[in-house]
DNA sequence: ACGGCATGCAAGCACTGGGTTGCAGGTCAG
DNA sequence: CTGACCTGCAACCCAGTGCTTGCATGCCGT
């Protein structure tokens, strides 16, 4: 059991990470199949250099992963994170409902008597 | 092809808005019980104002949702939105692993025969 | 009615982060 | 070797935003 990290500090770098629009575009093609930094940036309206950053972030934060192939660097979407994340958020949201849900109750159990 | 609304805006703003620190620390406090701002403000390091765009920026988002009582607002955080936010990454997720297993199976394949 | 406490509205500030351009260094094909 | 292409590093710009302080306003209890 997860101890109650309750807020790992990962989950908030991932989500920030996620909290990108450009990020998701490039996600997006990474999803379907692995592409190099210069690749992406041939179909994405900005350039090379900030397509990189994105891919160095998105590795860091484990959402995709390199993989050299002679001179160029090709990433791919990594799924396995993404829903690793989507359980944290999931246990967490159902925390909070089966809490309010026990105020509630106990709000009913005082004015029942 | 976009039929799957893939990236929706609003899970970029949905991952935005939980990519702060504080603002989970805000919500670590809602998911066990309402609070106000005011309120707030006396338990975290920051001072109340900031804390009440940050709740004006959840309720936004959905994350939490606002009462008046009286004099103050009481916020309550939403455990519904995150579980949705959760099973659309857990989607986008599991369609990255399914397309990238395909693509290796393709790989198999051509170095089989 | 009045003092205290809560919210709301700004204005302002410093920092972060997404973006760009420019240049140097590798690596492959001809 | 040479040219084309890709990557990596660095400096820089600029808008967004997280926080603050200050003041005006509004509700509650005594």
């Amino acid at each position: 059991m997860t101890a109650s990290p309750a807020v790992d500090g990962s989950i908030v770098e991932l989500c920030a990470a996620l909290g990108d629009e450009t990020r998701w575009q490039i996600l997006a093609v990474l999803g379907s199949r692995a592409a190099s930094a210069s690749e992406l940036a041939r179909q994405l309206p900005v350039s090379r250099q900030a397509i990189a950053k994105h891919l160095e972030l998105l590795a860091q934060v484990g959402l995709a992963d390199r993989e050299r192939a002679g001179r160029e660097v090709r990433y791919r979407a990594l799924g396995a994170r993404l829903t690793e994340l989507a359980d944290q958020l999931e246990t967490i949201g159902r925390g909070w409902e089966t809490r309010l849900s026990r105020l509630k109750d106990v709000a009913e159990q005082l004015s029942r008597e």
